[in-house]
DNA sequence: AGCTATCAATAAGC
DNA sequence: GCTTATTGATAGCT
């Protein structure tokens, strides 16, 4: 039979079939990666996208970063998002209206702890993994030495769960701290039972690289913003 | 002649004409929110997307947020990252070296006092509009009492200047609580001289929702995490 | 800001 | 995952 040719105008509402609707999500993410990837190179540009599907889908939320961005503060804006219950309102545990309208000095300490712990160790991968991703475009051998350490990382960073709103609608809502729930869209726990490949996956490194590389070679150009990756 | 038709696959390097490039930033920025927006819509996802255009530009860096993300955390991460020098190589100053590494308590208090007038701040913005936002959707109404808001609260929020580093290459970089500065990319007080239209431009809201009903009216489909903005 | 010829993204089917 | 007809995005022009 034909192979394309089916396709029609498609509806702008939410795909009923699961499996469909994930499909559309990977390919059109993808998409949109790609297009940031070259509106940064063309328009010398920074980007940020997060994109977190839906809490019926198995995959992980993913970040892409591109331009002048430094791999620590994707990994860390990552890390932060990864820290919520799944249908938080808030995507960051510091936008938390708590904190925000908290008058006690040590909670905001608290907080404050939290994140200069995380940057820290953030800052500590930078330093253990700069030589080799200096020398070597090669993905998958920094991403698993910076993983490995990334999720040695997360079991010591202590989450705030007094900072933490409880969602009023997810009564399985458990512990942050809670390592084992596997139900959580992506907790850092149950990534790390994953194949070091595809947590990097997770990362859209790859993705990002792919997106890029499938241009011509010819017409490809890297900036010096771009090597650091 | 012919208006189309003499497209040619454009290389993907850096546009050399400032000109040619801001158009096509501001072109293909807007073909990624719609992308966005669609992606949200059929595969029930949320995304963020920051877009800073590179520093020759004169437009604003601007921010794209759908799905269920709150207006408040939306500005918030906004605001967050105009308070950056230009160049800067983090996104947010949260992620500075100089406080990742920091061992001095009130430098830290300093940081985390800043966030939460930040965000309480964004808080008493969010009760004084909502009851404006849940009866209408006019943008430009609400927008304006937002952004009058957003404004004068930038004035008052003390920036933490001991937390940005001072960029290596930037000479003419000034303090960043200089107000008068207009050469910075995207100063809240240099946008606050322009129209408030012109700074709602900024903010893309109108941007997100020209992208979503340029579809067919039949075949829009408004869901209820939607209806908040 | 608006137009249209090209070219890229992708929905449906293997 | 791979393929291809179709739809959507957009470069160059005005």
């Amino acid at each position: 039979m034909v192979k394309g040719g089916t396709k029609r105008k498609p509806e702008m509402k939410k795909i009923t079939n699961k499996a469909s609707r994930a499909t559309t999500f990977s390919k059109r993410r993808d998409g949109l990666y790609s297009k940031a990837a070259q509106l940064c190179v063309l328009s010398d540009a920074q980007i940020a996208i997060l994109a977190t599907p839906s809490s019926s889908s198995n995959s992980n939320a993913s970040f892409f970063s591109f331009g002048h961005s430094s791999v620590e503060s994707v990994v860390s804006a990552y890390l932060a998002g990864q820290r919520l219950p799944p249908v938080s309102s808030s995507r960051f545990w510091w936008d938390d209206d708590k904190l925000a309208n908290s008058k006690n000095p040590e909670e905001l300490m608290e907080a404050m702890e939290s994140m200069k712990v995380l940057m820290s160790h953030l800052k500590g991968l930078e330093d253990q993994t700069l030589s080799t991703v200096d020398q070597s475009p090669d993905l998958d051998e920094w991403s698993e030495m910076e993983l490995t350490q990334l999720l040695q990382d997360c079991d010591d960073v202590p989450p705030p769960p007094p900072l933490v709103s409880n969602t009023d609608k997810e009564e399985e809502d458990q512990t942050v701290s809670d390592n084992n729930n596997n139900n959580s869209v992506s907790s850092l726990p149950a990534a790390a039972e994953k194949s070091l490949e595809e947590v990097t996956m997770d990362l859209d490194f790859d993705t990002i690289f792919e997106g890029l590389l499938s241009y011509d070679d010819e017409d490809l150009f890297w900036s010096d913003d771009l090597l650091f990756m």
